[in-house]
Order: structure tokens, then sequence, then C-alpha cells
DNA sequence: ACTGGATCCTGACAGC
DNA sequence: TGCTGTCAGGATCCAG
């Protein structure tokens, strides 16, 4: 679920309760999050001041006043949240930090596909994945041209791998493609650099708008004071099989696409 | 080096 | 109602 707006937004809404406060406590009630937490995970983060909240593609960063940086991946079905010091465990809460006003920031996650993680700041790179994040200034038409270059796979799995593009998944890749007007199965090198232009462009319009509404929900995503996005009503393909093509008309189409659900308009993406 | 499929895990939903 | 099968926003590992 989260992708980059959601993450954004999970941040942005975090952001005001965490940056300067600092951490009493940790509990970690189940290491068996992706990749596990590590044993010196707690001891990290206890009694450090939490400085800034940022994000880079799909993680939450927050940096400590010891120079190393918290990671937080939301997976499929993480929620990371604020709550008040008097919330009730419930089912899947992993991880509860306490902070120094008493409130709690949670961290639940059924699937357990997320990720946390205290790192040195050296190693950020290396744990997230060294791909362009869309909203970054060096994501350029060119850029994107220079990516899909020598690459047989469809132009979607490119957007996806977030050694490449770091922040896109399944439901903004499709939104993306079809304002670019590409198919999604198109091979990248087979792109035109006109084409990238449009991928670029429709990147951001895409993004900002979603961030704009707070992300989508599909059914576990909120934001870190627990309210629902509602991208989700904008979404011109994603999940819309059958459905009517908001420029045309044509009944959407839906396929599988290298192992993901993949959403086009026939007509409008070529 | 690249590419696509299987895999991790729980919960929601459809169909019988 | 209750069972079984399918599918889900992600990332990683492995075989070809």
């Amino acid at each position: 679920m989260p992708e980059l707006p959601e993450v954004e937004t999970v941040a942005r809404t975090l952001a005001p309760a965490l940056v300067g406060r600092r951490v009493v406590a940790v509990r970690v009630r189940e290491r068996r999050l992706r990749g596990g937490v590590a044993r010196s995970f707690a001891a990290r983060l206890e009694g450090r001041r939490l400085e800034a909240v940022t994000r880079r593609g799909k993680y939450m960063v927050v940096g400590l006043d010891d120079g190393r940086l918290w990671l937080v991946h939301l997976g499929m079905t993480g929620q990371l949240t604020l709550a008040p010091s008097d919330r009730t465990a419930r089912r899947h809460d992993h991880v509860v930090i306490e902070l120094d006003d008493g409130r709690l920031v949670t961290y639940n996650d059924p699937r357990r596909f997320g990720r946390m993680a205290v790192i040195d700041a050296t190693a950020l790179a290396a744990e997230t994945g060294a791909g362009v994040d869309p909203l970054d200034d060096a994501f350029t038409p060119e850029t994107l041209f220079a990516l899909t270059r020598a690459r047989r796979t469809p132009i979607k799995a490119l957007l996806m791998d977030q050694r490449r593009v770091a922040g896109l998944g399944n439901i903004y890749t499709n939104e993306i493609l079809f304002r670019a007007g590409v198919r999604p199965g198109r091979r990248a090198a087979r792109l035109a650099r006109e084409e990238c232009r449009r991928i670029v462009a429709a990147s951001h319009l895409v993004l900002a708008e979603a961030i704009r509404r707070g992300g989508s929900s599909i059914s576990d995503y909120r934001d870190g004071l627990g309210r629902e996005g509602w991208f989700q009503l904008d979404h011109c393909v994603y999940d819309r099989a059958g459905e009517p093509c908001p420029g045309c008309r044509t009944p959407i189409r839906a396929r599988v696409l290298v192992g993901r659900s993949t959403f086009y308009c026939p007509r409008c993406q070529r």
C-alpha cells in the first residue's frame, strides 16, 4: 500500500509531534518484521532526541541527535501512528515508542512486511536503495530516458524497481502511465524522449495531487494521526477494470504484468 | 546482467 | 454459517 504519497503524508503528519521530542522508552513486542528488528534497536533509540522527519523513496527517515537515522518502511499494511499514553495495545502493535511528553508512536502491521531499524547515516543509500526519488530535481526526462535505455523490461516494472526509481508502487505507476498516455507493458528501451517527458510530468502531477489528498486508502492505510487518505476517489484506472475511461469512456482493461495487477485504457494509452 | 516468478504473512472477500 | 480459494499498496531471493 504505502507508496511515496502515503509515506510523505505519514512523515508530514508526525513531524510536528516528533521533532524536538526525546524518546523515553521503546518496546519491541514482535521482532519478526522484514529483516527482523535488530537486538540493538531499542537501545539505539532510547534517550535520543528526534531532530528531523523526512522521506526517501518509501522510507520514512528520522534524524537522531547522535547522527544516526531511524528508518521505517510500512510494507503493505504498516501503520505508524501517534497515540495518547493510555492507548490499549492492539493486535499487531509490534513496536511502541514512548516520547518525553507521554505520547506514544505505535507501529502496527498485520502482514509484517514492514521494516524498522536505526542505522548509521552513511548507510542510508545502501539501506534504502539508490533509486532517484520522483520528487527530486534529479528526476528529469533526460534521467528517465537514460534509465530506460537497453532495458527490455516493461516501463511499469522499471518505474516500480526501487533501485532505479524510489517511491513508486503499483497504484501510482498505473495512474502515472495513464496520465502520460503510455501503456504499462511497453518495453522501456522503446520509449521516445517525448514519452519520458510525459511520464515525468505525469509523476509530478499525480504525486502532488495524491499528497494534497493525504494519499490513497484502499483498506489499511492511515496517516500519522490515524486518518484515511482520499486520493483513491481520484484514481482514473487503478482497480477500475470495466469502468469507463475518464477521457474516452472506453472500458478500462486489467491484466497481470510482472506479477502485479495492471490497469490501463487501451485507447488513450499507446 | 536482466527478467520474471515464487515467497514471506495476515485479513478480507467471493463462492459454494 | 462456515469452509476454501484468491487476492492485496512491497521487497527479496532464485532460476533460467
